[in-house]
DNA sequence: CTGTTAGCGCCTTCAT
DNA sequence: ATGAAGGCGCTAACAG
């Protein structure tokens, strides 16, 4: 058997309460008696049962969720996992609330922090925007010990304690590869589609494409940014226009969401040769990967950041490190025939 | 506060004993006191706490991990993931030994599930090898209730319990579409190089590969498969006459292990540009991804791939459900551009 | 069949 | 500064 409190108190000849505050390195001990405890422990090879310990706290980690409302489906999939977070709750010892923002307006994401702060949590999990405002409402939450992780975007600048999410450089230079590599010698303009250049991710992808497709595919010409606002119905209207400008399209990158919008425009045009990589594995995508409409999609998966949000949230709240290379989080990349059968 | 045992056995007025007799539907309650207790469970909508249940029972979980020796990188990756879950075995009630048997040895292997048999382990986890010998000492295993787990490579006919791995046969198929496409109009035949037909993996990235190569790739050529045993100074030698017998070659799809001969053979003969893809993500296969002679990996997380196995058979071992969804393990796709900073 | 009692490993009053 | 005692939620003897 692994060794006990007990082995600990009998071994240094003190008691329990003491070496448990020799433990929790609590005041109260004299040095000579903490010694003999911290010798003991390190004589003894003692681990504390970290469940055990938990049991008899009984503590509950109060933490809050931060999403940008409106209705495409990556953000419908990231409040899901959110919520089936909040039904394991009581296995895990947290209690989650859900705050809704509207999307791309920092002066609301910063209000939204200030009700959280108002709440009294032990952490906030926010999906950032990139504004001097936001920046402001973290540094006051961490400036009273709120834990705060940002989700999907980052804010770099910021005092966040972590950022769970994906490296997007990374993921818009695969982009940049794939589609350098998948189109080859064929002809023609590269057009990039993104949400909006506030928020930080998209500015990302965007910087690591451009710069993969000029230092590898130089003789590529890629059209100027057009902003969907994540927007379906907007995204449609914009690609469609822009297929008719360019005529010779061959590729388009689709950083950010609203990826609904852009197939119903290829397809109502008939242009399913343009070849299309996009992001965020979702129903709508995923068909447009089966059918042959987008070539490949880049995805973060939802679930693991936020299960990986709230291991990070609930560690920084007991002051514990963090294992940073067991929290990074995957770019995945799926072509038709390595989809995972499951739903998303 | 969530309800707990105490409230239940109010609620029902009845003693904890007989709360624990339903909760664990062991025997000796009458129909009627068992409806009772259940509807108070159901009606305080009580759920257990799974950690406390561990902690009062002191149980621990004996587990046996059958792999090959062999000194090929992926093999010695998985080990180290399996030194790591030993570490982490105090905390997780697990003890886990590892037994170490020849590669490709059907034989071996089956005396190794038999020894492992004898050490009378709560589960098994092995690295399977597709023969009847070892099918049969598996399903003397499972007869005596222990719980048995294949890893990386399947044994579908058997009586294991699950199988912590990739889709081998999507895997194959990506590969073949990757190559297929970055090929594109280039000219020349594409080479297979496998380590064994006798594992399951590999034949089943050898028929995803296949199938897609017909379908979508049909005018191109593929050579004979060539079989390596995953050992690096047998692979070099077969490249090497390879490349000499086959000077037009455009591509070589590498479904095994010992890709340290793959690459050392590629470069000394300066075919730097023919299209590479590879398996399993290891210093020598990341440093060759990065140089440009591998064009892309395919690879599956031995990290996950242990804990899953681990998860897994506990739970079958307490005879509990797995949520299959949860423990699939994905075919992560690199190129340069998306390779994570980590070790591997 | 059912209940009582004593822990599992740790933390937390409350005394001393 | 230190210790004794009780309890977190659950399980496991052992009695009745």
């Amino acid at each position: 058997m692994r060794p006990t409190v007990h082995d600990i108190a009998a071994e240094a000849g003190v008691s329990l309460a003491t070496v448990d505050r020799v433990l929790n390195n609590r005041p109260g001990v004299r040095e000579l008696t903490r010694d003999k405890v911290e010798r003991a422990i390190a004589s003894l090879g003692y681990v504390r049962d970290v469940t055990a310990a938990n049991l008899a706290k009984g503590r509950s980690y109060k933490l809050i969720f931060i999403l940008p409302a409106g209705d495409n489906s990556f953000m419908l999939g990231l409040e899901t996992e959110v919520r089936e977070a909040i039904a394991r709750s009581a296995a895990e010892r947290t209690e989650i609330d859900i705050l809704f923002v509207p999307a791309f307006d920092p002066q609301a994401l910063a209000n939204a922090l200030a009700e959280a702060h108002r709440r009294g949590p032990a952490g906030v999990a926010v999906v950032a925007i990139d504004a001097p405002e936001v920046t402001d409402a973290v540094r006051r939450l961490r400036d009273d010990g709120i834990a705060v992780v940002t989700l999907v975007s980052d804010l770099p600048g910021s005092s966040r304690d972590h950022f769970a999410g994906i490296d997007n450089i990374a993921a818009g230079r695969t982009a940049g590869t794939l589609i350098g590599r998948f189109l080859g010698d064929r002809a023609g303009p590269v057009a990039v589609l993104a949400g909006s250049m506030l928020v930080r991710d998209h500015r990302e992808r965007l910087e690591g494409f451009r710069s993969v497709m000029c230092e590898s595919f130089g003789s590529r010409s890629i059209l100027p940014v057009i902003e969907g606002q994540d927007d379906p119905v907007l995204v449609e209207k914009l690609v469609a226009a822009l297929l008719e400008r360019h005529p010779d399209i061959a590729g388009i990158y689709s950083l950010g969401a609203g990826n609904r919008g852009l197939v119903a425009a290829l397809e109502k045009a008939g242009r399913a040769q343009v070849c299309v990589i996009a992001h965020e594995l979702t129903s709508y995508s995923r068909a447009a990967l089966l059918s042959g409409t987008i070539d490949a999609l880049l995805n973060q998966d939802a679930g693991h950041e936020v299960r990986s949000a709230i291991r990070v949230l609930k560690a920084k709240a007991d002051g514990l490190p963090v294992l940073e290379a067991q929290e990074r989080i995957r770019i995945d990349v799926f072509l038709k025939d390595n989809l995972p059968n499951g739903q998303a």
